[in-house]
DNA sequence: ATAACGTTGTGATAAAATTCACGAGAATAT
DNA sequence: ATATTCTCGTGAATTTTATCACAACGTTAT
């Protein structure tokens, strides 16, 4: 198979959200090159590219078929099965993610949470038991548990991490603004608020000038 | 000034909390590219490249004075006064924004929440009052509010950002899983937690094959 | 002194991402 | 029928980003 590269699977992503968003908006059964960029924020070049990476075909004459596009993007991204996620660290943050993930998305869901705070534990949210940290390992592994998301100090990030990737973790998205560690075969998004904020505020004061 | 892209305000914001938290971890005063970048997660040519771009100078026998290379970095990002930000939207998600943003940051602080749900308005949270939407614009500018922070459903994402616009924002950090339409000054930054979480739900299963 | 070492700053190069631009082909209008 | 008007798919060109590699230079060891 062809290389897709990060930034076309971040791409891909999106185009899926708009498809299936435009798919319920409206009663279009296709939809243009044209179009899909303007939705997705894309150049129209960019989404005939990204498409014929999947090996994707439309018409020139509708351009693509939504229902089939999108199956051809979740064919490509998606898991085979329904993607279990733990996530550790439940502080507002952390309990707010819950609450965001498990609410709108039906391809996953966060199945266990773990935190150190006794006061914690043992509880549900959104269908998601919460756990001492120090079953962790154990919890993990009984599930099944892919990937994960680190919503924790980042003092504690890089511990907790290596006690991740024992326990069978292949994928992390780190809230705490540190670079984590790891070896090759595992795979970190750093998701640093703060960080992304300052680019925000930077450009906004930069555009205007 | 040369251009300084994306990508390196990107890293330059990174660079400087690996910094910041080195020079209290440790009481070194000078770091070497090929420290920094193992903080931060770049290679060392790309650490020396960014800084070159700061017009900064490191010395080649200490490396980079960290506090004087923070005082760089600042000058270059930062604001010229406290940044006030308004936040859009006062779900869980939202008020854990609010309680994570006021709690650690120091150079910028969300100052005002809007929210149309009037059980959420006509309160403070971590420093920050919240009022109901309809008095968003002329709170915004009240305050003189430059850039906001979108945390509402999609369906009216639109919306609001074309009021926020109207308010005088110049740069929106847009939590809604939707591309936003905005004139050419108007700098947005999409953070679609869903779809990076998918994206690392890919490389998760793609990198161990 | 001076040789050996390790780093910076930066031209040059390579790699990656994006855009251009056009042939091919289907639908529609005349 | 034929011309016109769209689009898609994609090779080629361009732009952006990252890496390489090395001269210059201060430090340290001898």
């Amino acid at each position: 198979m062809s290389k897709i590269s990060k930034k076309i699977v971040e791409r891909l992503i999106i185009y899926r959200r708009c498809l299936i968003r435009s798919s319920v908006n409206s009663n279009n059964t296709h939809i243009f090159s044209h179009q899909l960029a303007k939705k997705s924020g894309a150049s129209s070049a960019q989404v005939r590219r990204d498409i014929m990476g999947l090996g994707y075909s439309g018409s020139p004459a509708y351009g693509y078929e939504i229902k089939s596009l999108v199956d051809s993007i979740g064919k490509f991204i998606d898991p085979v099965k329904r993607e279990k996620i733990a996530i550790i660290g439940l502080g507002n943050l952390g309990k707010a993610i819950v609450d965001y993930f498990n609410k709108q998305s039906l391809e996953m869901e966060i199945v266990a949470a773990f935190d150190t705070n006794p006061e914690k534990v043992n509880r549900v949210l959104m269908g998601c038991k919460s756990y001492h940290i120090k079953e962790m390992k154990s919890i993990i592994k009984e599930y099944d548990i892919q990937t994960a998301i680190l919503c924790i100090p980042s003092i504690n990030a890089q511990e907790v991490t290596d006690e991740l990737i024992e326990s069978g973790i292949k994928g992390i998205l780190n809230y705490a603004p540190i670079n984590l560690n790891v070896p090759l075969n595992i795979y970190v998004e750093n998701l640093d608020m703060i960080a992304i904020f300052e680019k925000v505020s930077y450009f906004a004061r930069k555009n205007n000038k």
